[in-house]
DNA sequence: GTATGTGCAAATGGTTTGCAGTGGG
DNA sequence: CCCACTGCAAACCATTTGCACATAC
């Protein structure tokens, strides 16, 4: 799995892939940095950095970024799409496929060389629409 | 057009507003900032990520945002799609659709609400696929 | 007149990087 | 034994924010 593709194999890029894969969630390098430091406390930030990004590289791991605000990853590569939460930020799976996957051309269309798409649903997650209807519901009662 | 939005119309929301909805390519703050200044030379950076932030919340422009790095800014609030060059991260529009645009459900899948989704394309450009395969043939040649 | 919006500059926060030291092969 | 990789901390850079002043209404 992490062999070949990288020119020599450590105990951090490992417990990092190993860990992420563990998840269904998508979390951020920082989150990741928490949790690897379990198995090994003396990791570096940087090292959470650089080893997601290489792991990204190699095709081993999805990255979900934004612009503004944290990046948050996805330790499965099948392809499919996302969910945010526009309250609490928290990425899921869309299992079902909402949008028909039919796929772009893979390359040339009008001189454009495709290479992917990022699909992203918005919305409140089930936590946060339950609070935000709560909420509603006391504003009127007062 | 400016109107009944906001509490106040000020000349710097108006000269954002009004440069890029002429514009069809898709700015950074930074960009739209250079832009504006020839027009408001006293204009800050902070005023027009304020000002560029606000127009998002009134509907009257869009935040592409999907990709890490510089968010980038459309006047264009019409429903379509985009196009980001993986190389010189320039993002174009998608005019037709090659997704076909199912609707997801508007509320209420599994307890998630959508708000809505973000669909972005990202390859090559015209431009820089020309320039990567004269450099691959190049190398060949060499 | 007032409080919303601006200009300025400093702060913020996620991410990257330079460097000396470590350890994988 | 060498050089890719690490830990550490400083640097980076897009974006946000605090504050005194300006101006829309």
């Amino acid at each position: 799995m992490t062999t070949e593709q990288f020119q020599r194999n450590t105990r951090q890029r490992a417990v990092i892939l190993e860990e992420l894969q563990k998840l269904t969630s998508h979390p951020t390098a920082a989150t990741m940095y928490e949790i690897v430091r379990c198995r090994l406390p003396k990791i570096s930030l940087g090292t959470v950095y650089r080893n997601l990004e290489r792991l990204v590289e190699a095709g081993l791991v999805r990255k979900l970024d934004q612009a503004g605000g944290e990046a948050r990853f996805d330790g499965n590569v099948q392809p499919h799409d996302h969910f945010r939460c526009v309250d609490c930020g928290r990425v899921d799976d869309v299992f079902a496929p909402l949008l028909d996957p039919v796929e772009p051309p893979t390359h040339d269309w009008r001189g454009y060389q495709f290479l992917g798409r990022r699909l992203e649903y918005f919305g409140l997650c089930p936590a946060c629409s339950a609070r935000r209807s709560e909420r509603t519901s006391i504003s009127k009662e007062t």
